[in-house]
DNA sequence: CTGAAAGCGCTTACAG
DNA sequence: CTGAAAGCGCTTACAG
């Protein structure tokens, strides 16, 4: 391995001038550096990030804790947070796929001395347990992740607001028994959707009742509810379901035992995930800017450690929302979608 | 900042016998261990792994290089990766979206320094320039890309063999003329891909002559295809387009102007995107085991890094080929798929 | 079973 | 503009 003693060496200088060169930090005689830079490229010089973050006290690196997430959503995420990492220079140390909470614990622990900081995803995990379990004074920003009174920044998809947005559009298009297939339960997501749709329920269709289907945000749960619309005496005029996945099981279903979508029963998802562009009918859906979600995230957090703005952790701060986009296609019954 | 030397003084002992301790390392006497984690919990004590990985000389984690990659494929990709790691107590460092060779060599430097090793994706890169780039002695293992003469272990999923089926398929439903879309030139997948075009069509066509539009592996380009296609004099019996995504904006294209697949012309896809099981027709394509070549590549990284296997340079190495699955369903004309 | 000591490869005041 | 020296927080022979 080549250190900066070998180039020293070889350069006739201190290591002090291969690091101030390397650096471009301090001024180094031009020729010097130059000789220094040579010397160094021959060699293929590598620094050892090691030495160096010992005794700079930065890693840049960030750790990226993410749930088991599906396709699209967790590209997209970490694209948005790779493009905003590239333009401060830091990099990325991901892990997800951490099915309870102690194996998010672990991931956790073993990314802390790692990093300069975490950025954290854990919409359905015991999220106070977990925050509890993070290393004191590791700056943290929280990403679609409920904490009762926190402490820690964090940046969250107006789900309520989507899912509220929807069903008044589809109380606009004339609908009056609007069912929804829900999401897990435990999932803060799938929670906030649904209570998107109750409030808007009570408050546009205050006669009419609610009519919920218990999902777990799968392809299969969505062909089961489908099932159970067929065999239904009085079917919903519109389904609600609360992720694209479960409105595309629960359509094939519903297509198969030849009810038309969205002229025998509208249905509607949530994500826009690209499938649902491409079904038929295509699919009347809820955009998430989940890119975007990723970048912000990433500037709060080297916000709080580059020091700009320091986390105050006495103080309870409110969530970020972002923003949602209906996505207006045909399987509403919009007439000029 | 708490130190092992915080708790060597708290537990008055020496940090030898605390670094013992913490790694699990030695015999060291219960009741001092013990004494010793209680501390080390209490003080909520993080490791510094930079420490640690300069006397090791490990870091424990890998790099993974991959192209400015799309939605499923990425995330299935590191999926296979993250998994494999886990098992081995590996972290994953990620970077992606490198436009051109320059900043893909940039981000090989900012991490050599980091990492024990390197996972490098780059299908449409000078990849003879990248590799010649690469630190000396950094365990390396390759993802489809294509190395000249290469030294480094690669796996490539065989777009070669499963284009060849494709078009074996084809001829056997009893299509004639067979057009190919091809992607974009200087990408090594996709030249694969057309070269069993053109073999399996010298092969079992042998009178029938090529017919070949140059896309991009983007919805658009298959849009465009579809346009030329609608206004052919004589069409061909079956399109196959060298990707899903082409494949189906072609067939966007092709059903507005109210043509049938399959009846009017097959069309098939490579890739197996989610969105191909939905569309309509079902979308005939080859399926790519991508999280498995994550796996499998880590794996022979790490066996390299542990040097279970030695990297040898001076000696050639045969790419490991992942086999692809065909995947029939009705848009290519077949009767019970 | 435990400790003193050396050292991993860098950076950075400090002095010149 | 440059160098000598201290030190970042760990691990690990070596000796006991």
């Amino acid at each position: 391995m080549t250190t900066i003693r070998d180039i020293a060496r070889l350069a006739k200088v201190s290591t002090a001038t291969v690091s101030r060169t390397l650096n471009g930090d301090a001024k180094v005689k031009p020729e010097t550096a130059l000789r220094i830079t040579n010397i160094a490229a021959q060699l293929r010089f590598v620094p050892s990030n090691a030495a160096r973050s010992l005794i700079t006290r930065k890693t840049e690196t960030i750790g990226v804790l993410l749930p088991d997430l599906h396709g699209e959503f967790f590209s997209e995420l970490i694209r948005g947070i790779d493009q905003a990492a590239r333009g401060k220079a830091f990099h990325l140390l991901v892990s997800s796929s951490h099915g309870d909470v102690y194996e998010a614990e672990a991931a956790i622990k073993s990314m802390a001395g790692r990093v300069d900081g975490l950025l954290v995803m854990s919409p359905h995990l015991n999220s106070e347990f977990l925050t509890s379990k993070l290393p004191l004074r590791l700056p943290t920003v929280l990403m679609n992740t409920r904490i009762a009174d926190s402490k820690l920044p964090s940046f969250i998809v107006d789900n309520y607001g989507g899912s509220y947005s929807m069903m008044r559009h589809l109380v606009r298009q004339g609908h009056k028994q609007i069912a929804m297939i829900a999401g897990p339960e435990k999932n803060f997501e799938a929670q906030e959707r649904l209570r998107g749709y109750r409030d808007a329920l009570k408050e546009f269709l205050p006669k009419s009742k609610e009519q919920i289907w218990l999902g777990d945000f799968t392809e299969e749960s969505g062909w089961k509810v489908g099932a159970q619309v067929i065999s239904m005496r009085s079917r919903p005029d519109a389904i609600f379901a609360a992720n694209d996945m479960m409105a595309i099981g629960c359509l094939s279903t519903l297509t198969d035992a030849g009810l038309k979508v969205p002229d025998d029963i509208a249905l509607v998802g949530y994500d826009d995930i690209p499938t649902s562009r491409f079904i038929s009918p295509p699919l009347t859906t809820v955009r998430v800017r989940i890119s975007e979600m990723g970048s912000l995230a990433f500037q709060s957090l080297v916000a709080i450690i580059e020091d700009v703005q320091t986390q105050n952790l006495d103080q309870n701060i409110e969530p970020h929302i972002l923003r949602t986009e209906l996505v207006i296609r045909s399987s509403c019954g919009a007439k000029n979608p």
